[in-house]
DNA sequence: TATAATTCCTATTGATATAGTAGAGTATAT
DNA sequence: ATATACTCTACTATATCAATAGGAATTATA
């Protein structure tokens, strides 16, 4: 597995949303500076996002973005794998491939398979709520040791 | 953690050395046909691990290459690493990157760096001398369902 | 109705990685 | 000598990544 920048983009885009859910909409120009993303690349990761059901969107004059579930509902690996394709290691262990003809191959097959079973425990389980609430538990700490 | 071709080529030319342990050398080009990989390609990738000290070589008629451990002691997240680089998911968790500044981004920087650490109990605790044993229980397998 | 703000859509680009291919050079057993 | 095999370097084609750019469409509001 490898989180290129769009899908580092894109979850923390997500998280962002998540932690102003239920309060309006939220413009590509404010989110892009919270998450430090160049707003036009931004952009193109949102409507992804859109197209992939986890956001929605108004255009114009106050317009912005907003997410089409409660954090709770949107998992993190349902996000990386739309935008950054399969998390598995390496092709052979994907969904839809046959078998290894060779067996010294199985041996690694299985090992991958361990990787992404391992992976997938992890990302899978993951939501949104969980991630706001990791966020706001760490501000509460913050706040308390100024 | 993305495995390319030269890893898996890497990975499959060091399990074959390590099924020939201690009975002498063997070609690029026998270990080419048997493990599926362009023997040129092939060539690149063992001058890659002679360089990493995983095998060495003998030049000139009736040469080849030899793993310079025993299988043992040869670990598959070495060589991985060796040949693919990190195998962090993102290069944040990477060791020698400074603190992440903003809080909405370490939750993430957390849940990679479990990704990170799962992966690396399954590589980093795999000896070739486990692969190795695994193929030859298979074949045994296969030999009694003849 | 004009305007400003905003999302939507598509094209282009520069850099880098990937997976080879190719060919000549060097060493060595017979 | 010669055949065989490793060594070394250069080259190529393709794809992916991370943007950048510019304009079209939409909408609240003055």
């Amino acid at each position: 597995m490898r989180v290129t920048y769009r899908g580092d983009y894109a979850l923390k885009a997500i998280l962002d949303l998540a932690l102003h859910y239920d309060r309006g909409l939220t413009t590509a120009n404010d989110m892009a500076k919270r998450i430090d993303a160049p707003m036009k690349f931004l952009e193109q990761v949102l409507l992804e996002l859109k197209k992939g059901g986890f956001v929605e969107s108004r255009r114009g004059n106050i317009g912005g973005y907003l997410l089409s579930r409660p954090p709770a509902k949107i998992i993190v690996g349902e996000v990386i794998r739309f935008i950054d394709g399969p998390t598995e290691p390496i092709s052979c262990v994907m969904k839809g491939y046959s078998n290894c003809q060779d067996l010294n191959k199985c041996v690694f097959k299985k090992l991958w398979q361990k990787v992404s079973r391992a992976t997938s425990d992890i990302i899978d389980n993951t939501t949104f709520e969980e991630l706001v609430s990791q966020v706001t538990r760490q501000q509460r700490v913050l706040v308390y040791s100024i």
